[in-house]
DNA sequence: TATTCCGATAGTGAC
DNA sequence: GTCACTATCGGAATGAG
């Protein structure tokens, strides 16, 4: 991926996992294949990528306006497999965050309205924003949560649960309406702040992830902590550590 | 001059000639100081600072419009003066001209309308607009001859023999009518060809002044053999020399 | 909304 | 219209059987 070929993602859509280098290969099921993002913007980030499959063809999944031009019940199927499949990397995604950070953090799943890279890829990747490849402006509002630009997979899933009119309207994704969401202002997607350049920016959603950080460990070594006094007093009787463990889930500390 | 002094000019006005840096003081008269401009945008580019003179004080002479504002015949003097102390500049950078490059080439004498450094400067500088220090577009427009930026001394002469109304017009020197003139696109103040970029118009401006080295060599070349020949006419009657001196004032080659 | 490179553009700070 | 620094913005090229 040392040039910018446009045509990567069908490429790979097209391969058999093994012809994908394992550096870039994720995971992959009969309807996906998950790679790597070559220029994460987030601590984690993959990119999901259908299959064609019967009776839809590669040409039907060149990007979501193309693929929401197609039957209706084929557009939705196709997007519940991604769906599930990104359902599994985020499984991945989570087991990976707490063995090299010790904690989980939330995970965004959708697609860009105006893709500059052929074939349709859903974004999986974690809320943070905060990496060498996170550059400009651009960069940042397409995946901001909030802005509109970035469009989550349930949000286009809920699509097929209104009136055909309103489904009519969406699914035409007419750019005009996206592309202008690009240039609003740097706002934190946590605090809403607003800053003025990327570097100001980047340094405050690094503050933001370091403070998230501390507290999520501060909050698993409470429960761990819980934990070890329910196991003490569980010594004692034989019915205390049901109750602890009731107790934890149905109200999580914080 | 290392960092950038907004008073520096002002400084040197005042200034007793020995306390001015050898390497920037270019000469000086009773009337002005001349210094070399730290950023020459010419090969020759020199700064020629008005003393303050009784009745007026330095006050009236922070910049053009600040002159303009004083008694007509008070400002016209400063010009004048300033004028008379351009042409002994001039002659020097002509004979500097032909001591470095074998020729010479015109020079251009005027003022910026809206000048960033305090007191009033008078540009003298060699009609080329290449050198490293002409970086950005605002550079260039600002002395381009014919862009209005750039107030040629003639101009601003000519403006004392004009009607009141007229000169009074001018002398307001508002800086609505001048600001857009440095956003202008990129003109060769040669033969007018546009440029997109500042690279590119230097390129070209560099080879303006090679054709023009080269053409104006080759008119000296040309010349000196004709005087020869005319020398040596001359060895043979006692008049020929005359005739051809007199040729020579009269039309010059090319 | 692929990146990278080049260059123009805009804001700031200098003391 | 002082410069130098930082960062943004804007276009064009990009690979190659």
């Amino acid at each position: 991926m040392s040039f910018p070929n446009l045509t990567l993602f069908r490429h790979y859509a097209e391969s058999v996992p093994s012809a994908i280098p394992k550096t870039v290969l994720k995971t992959h099921t009969d309807n996906s294949v998950t790679v790597a993002d070559a220029y994460p913007k987030s601590l984690f980030h993959f990119i999901v990528l259908p299959r064609a499959l019967p009776p839809l063809d590669i040409s039907n999944l060149k990007d979501l306006r193309t693929l929401l031009k197609c039957d209706r019940e084929q557009a939705l199927q196709v997007l519940k497999r991604l769906d599930a499949d990104a359902e599994a990397v985020r499984a991945i995604i989570e087991a990976e965050m707490v063995s090299k950070y010790g904690f989980k953090w939330e995970i965004w799943t959708g697609f860009h309205p105006l893709p500059s890279m052929e074939h349709l890829h859903l974004h999986v990747l974690s809320a943070d924003l905060c990496t060498p490849a996170m550059k400009i402006k651009k960069h940042y509002n397409s995946f901001h949560p909030k802005l509109g630009f970035f469009l989550h997979l349930e949000e286009v899933l809920s699509w097929f649960e209104a009136t055909p009119s309103f489904y009519d309207m969406k699914r035409a994704l007419t750019p005009r309406q996206y592309e202008d969401r690009l240039k609003e202002d740097l706002m934190c997607f946590k605090c809403d702040d607003v800053f003025k350049t990327m570097p100001k920016l980047k340094e405050h959603l690094q503050q933001e992830w370091d403070r998230m950080a501390k507290r999520e460990k501060a909050k698993l070594a409470k429960k761990r902590k819980r934990e070890e006094e329910a196991a003490a007093k569980a010594g004692d009787g034989d019915d205390g550590n049901v109750k602890a463990k009731k107790c934890e889930t149905e109200s999580p500390a914080e």
